[in-house]
DNA sequence: CCAAAAGTGTTCGCAATACACCCATGT
DNA sequence: ACATGGGTGTATTGCGAACACTTTTGG
């Protein structure tokens, strides 16, 4: 990648794997952070824990840490998830985001950050298997970007770019039937893109709109029983062959 | 600011718990890396250097290097490309694609990368202000993406990667006009955008298409004068406002 | 019966496409 | 005059938005 140029580095030179010249190569930390969406109630919400220790002790964040030696940047991201909110994500259902990496977004170190997002089905509570982060919950994506709840470090950012990068890719990606549970309505997936987009929909083109496009959606043979106000009872979808 | 550096032992810590615990990461290697594009002659080349030292000595590289401590993302990347190749560009122009992080991809330390995509107008030669870049050059991507030249690393995926999201960016953004000069004709943009898409397009619709989109283009008074083989004289045309 | 929700049909307007045609220049 | 490339007009088609309407349930 690079060669020898002058040492402008401050920094005394690292021991460093042989190769590579010294006074060029600092360390820098690199964490993962997940960036974990779902839909409950018609609300868009983001899982955040609670920090337990400096810098922004007691803050909320998003869940994320450092990358191991060894380790995939989205294994580690999968990781992370799991020990810090006992959700357990498949690698190849998170999306890379982007990075972050601006000098003093960690007021102690150099730390570069990847960001991945992930996508569940409506999800009430937080599993609670967490090794030991302090306490993890889903918290209405309006009122970060509000800024009503403040988030450590430069999170706030990640979390609008990850919802933007979502209302992009509502049209183009399958990625809206992952806020879904196995089988779902049509209704259901409306109100997915409704928290997203913050618009209603005409129920009828979204129906066409949807069960039209190929290889989005599969029809089951199943019904849902109408609610207490009645109503023509709803047909059962699965996830179509292009999203598995 | 604790400047405790830990020392970059090779061997992984204890897998811990979230949380910073200063001294005990495992010590990573930041370097970013560009992809600079541009169409020459019709086809889109990609600007690659060659590598003078192991490990792929010989190699043809993306240029790219070191992020140094105190240093933005974006910043680094404008500043190899201007080091490596002589070519500034301004880091509001510079695009950050991804990172990619696996664990093997430098064989001889853990090297996390940030790509970030550069465009500009019809280079023909590098300008060789470079500092110590053994050698840099402009070849087509169709060559990368072929495997007919190969790249060190894992930059022919980065490559790939940048092209992809190059095309998938042509109709939503401003892109395309990166690749024209300052004044420019419809024919010439129609051309950038034929070798992007690697397609043939009506010149009449392309006329109306991206004239009428608002805040694309902006008209000049001049005009430039035909070929030797005669022909309408073509308007020549400026990035419009939304481009600024 | 009516209310409610699912799902279909119908119309309209816009935007992309195909392609014919006119315009302004060089030889 | 003719060739060449710039630019406009026009007909067609497909798609999305708006919204009326039918279907199937509960009360």
């Amino acid at each position: 990648m690079s060669k020898d140029r002058p040492s402008p580095d401050p920094r005394p030179p690292e021991p460093r794997p042989e190769g590579y010249d010294p006074g060029v190569f600092a360390p820098f930390a690199v964490t993962v952070d997940v960036v974990l969406l779902t839909v409950v109630e018609r609300q868009l919400k983001v899982l955040l824990i609670q920090r337990g220790h400096p810098p922004y002790a007691g803050a909320w964040a998003l869940p994320g840490g450092f990358v191991q030696p060894d380790e995939d940047l989205a294994d580690a991201a999968a990781r992370e998830l799991l020990e810090e909110t006992g959700i357990g994500q498949d690698r190849s259902r998170l999306l890379q985001l982007g990075a972050y990496g601006q000098p003093d977004r960690d007021p102690r170190m150099r730390v570069v950050t990847v960001a991945y997002g992930a996508v569940v089905a409506r999800l009430s509570e937080v599993p609670r298997g967490g090794s030991d982060a302090a306490h993890a919950e889903l918290v209405p994506v309006a009122d970060v970007q509000s800024d009503r709840l403040p988030l450590a470090f430069d999170h706030r950012r990640i979390v609008g770019d990850a919802v933007a990068r979502l209302r992009a890719e509502l049209d183009t990606s399958d990625v809206a039937v992952g806020f879904c549970p196995p089988e779902f309505t049509i209704r259901e997936l409306r109100e997915v893109y409704e928290a997203i987009l913050q618009t209603e929909l005409d129920s009828g083109n979204f129906q066409r709109k949807v069960t039209q496009r190929k290889g989005y959606l599969t029809p089951t043979e199943r019904r849902v029983t109408p609610g207490e106000r009645g109503g023509r009872p709803a047909t059962l979808w699965r996830a179509g062959d292009a999203g598995d």
